[in-house]
DNA sequence: AACTCATATTCCATTATGGCTATATAGCCA
DNA sequence: TGGCTATATAGCCATAATGGAATATGAGTT
């Protein structure tokens, strides 16, 4: 599977994103993030480890907590598919680029994404 | 259910991904898609419903054939989401900017994403 | 009308997801 | 040590998602 499935896949669930923008305001706690969903504790740890399997997010322990902290990486490669395969229509330089760039590499198709 | 959950959920497969990316550069048939994919026909219309079904996809039917049809407007939708709330790492005025935003709404989080 | 091609729908099996409760583990503090 | 707190894991259940085969629908074509 794709790491592009696991980070969008993560970020298909609400209760993720919320997490997530929390996330980007600096690492926090898990109870903290327990915190601000309507959920269970063992329901946020579920949701953390998807995000983690999607290398969104990274556990460090200290002390007895356990720090949760953003990886910027993963969100950048998202945006940068929307960009680069789903933003062809609106530049048409950009759209030729692209498409010589796919000419090399052949199908199928669903493997180069 | 909010609808980036079904953009971002659209978007978590690489089949769908694909489709999204040739229909990038123009609208076509159905079996032309299923001419890109490892897949059967019936397969190929089920992820057409899961696209339209997220707005990213528009069906009208042309003689016997159904055009399929970007719609890029949740895609930017995305791809906002992403900026705006997984970005604020990198910029600080940025974070001050939106924190001052979410002071006015509260919980629980996730209605407001 | 009969035939064909394009696409959708139905049905089925398999697997994944999301939530809960109950329980385990592990670090701190007294 | 014992007890508290933070977090993870396991087990369970309900529901949704994925893919295929078979079939239905609907538009063109002869």
């Amino acid at each position: 599977m794709s790491n592009l499935d696991l980070v969008f896949g993560a970020l298909a669930d609400g209760t993720r994103r919320a997490m997530l923008a929390r996330l980007g305001e600096g690492e926090t706690t898990v109870n903290a993030l327990v915190a601000l969903t309507r959920h269970k504790q063992p329901t946020v740890s579920k949701h953390l480890k998807v995000l983690e399997r999607a290398g969104l997010v990274m556990r460090t322990p200290k002390a007895q907590y356990r720090m949760v902290q953003l990886n910027p990486v993963p969100l950048q490669e998202a945006e940068l598919w929307i960009k680069r395969y789903a933003s062809l229509y609106t530049d048409s330089f950009d759209r030729l680029d692209h498409l010589l760039q796919d000419e090399r590499q052949n199908s199928p198709i669903e493997e180069q994404l």
